[in-house]
DNA sequence: CTATTAAATAGTACGCGTTCTATATTAATT
DNA sequence: AATTAATATAGAACGCGTACTATTTAATAG
């Protein structure tokens, strides 16, 4: 089978050059403006392309936020690990990891608002997303924990789910509705545990 | 101190009529053709008045949402309070609301994502709503019914804001990222009342 | 060099939320 | 009837995401 004539494909390698070339600027213009600085025409203007050359490496925004998604998800994952690193009893290390988790989006509330409350991002955007092996790893970490924990158990994956869930709701009370006399977020992460650790 | 001259201020329930005439359409495109239906040109054209107008009654687009809000809430509670009739004993009085509450929020995906997922919704928006008497009370049900379930305890305050939390949690967690191979609704919803009412 | 093909660009367009300004309408007081 | 203040309107403007088309640029095979 004779090449065809005319300009080849890019590159794998240069694909994804010029798509974290652009993810790295929009990650820029969100840690140093937020979240609603972050346009399309804007971002093509910094990177130095036009506007529907992006269209081109993205299939739109959305999928430019996973970028942003990913690193700040790897971010909250350095926090978590960093703590862990002090703590060996198992029950303790699982309980640490709960409370760092829900300390860093209470923290970040703009980081939370950009990964689970994009509003037009369809489903499809997200599951793409965490089907990626990398995000995985960083929603299996609790499973992990409370392996330890419960060695004997063929609940854990239940129990994760549950704890994993619980406290991104929390979180997402705490951020969205703050006017609300919530019970502070150390007593919910708690009483979560508890049915989590039995 | 005399009046002063020129046209008086609306009268209140002037006010009220039109705020209610605007809302009542707005929820009539969002109930049609969904959330992304609703705009303020569209609006404004349905209702018969310029654009700008919409702005002397309503702060801006969320100002309107509310009204979306209010009508999913009660019509959430309304299911919730329909199921409990016929359920006398405590216990399941508060496994019924907490699995109707889930059930309705995964049944109505664009719902869920209408009340706690509109991502320009900045957090004053939902304060004012969330203090909001009526809506207050959606959110206490659950306090009421733990408390039936445990009269003696004196933590039903922080037991409900978990369950709460929690329940949002696991609702945004089965749309946010439906792919992801979560435990079923139930028993995620069995596991966190057990931290509830032990 | 030329033909071929991929990639990038330019320009236009649509509807969106929102802001601004200027003008018109309305309903009361004087 | 004239004045005055509240309200409504019209129209333009800005930047947004995104779709579409036409054109230009770049890199390769022959």
């Amino acid at each position: 089978m004779a090449k065809t004539a005319g300009r080849p494909p890019r590159s794998e390698t240069d694909i994804l050059a010029y798509r974290s070339k652009i993810g790295k600027r929009a990650l820029q213009i969100y840690r140093a403006e937020g979240f609603g600085a972050v346009s399309m025409r804007r971002l093509a203007k910094e990177v130095g392309c036009a506007p529907m050359t992006i269209y081109a490496h993205f299939e739109g925004k959305t999928d430019i936020l996973r970028y942003l998604w990913a690193d700040v998800l790897s971010d909250m994952s350095d926090e978590i690990q960093a703590k862990l690193e002090s703590v060996v009893v198992p029950r303790e290390r699982l309980r640490s990891a709960a409370h760092t988790f829900i300390a860093y989006w209470t923290d970040h509330p703009d980081h939370f608002r950009l990964v689970f409350m994009s509003n037009d991002v369809t489903r499809a955007d997200v599951s793409t997303f965490v089907s990626d092996d990398k995000t995985l790893a960083h929603f299996t970490l609790f499973s992990d924990l409370i392996r330890d924990v419960l060695p004997e158990e063929d609940s854990v994956k239940e129990r994760a789910d549950t704890l994993m869930s619980g406290m991104i709701g929390i979180v997402l009370c705490l951020n969205t509705i703050p006017d609300y006399p919530w019970v502070d977020a150390t007593s919910m992460a708690e009483r979560l545990l508890s049915s989590i650790i039995e």
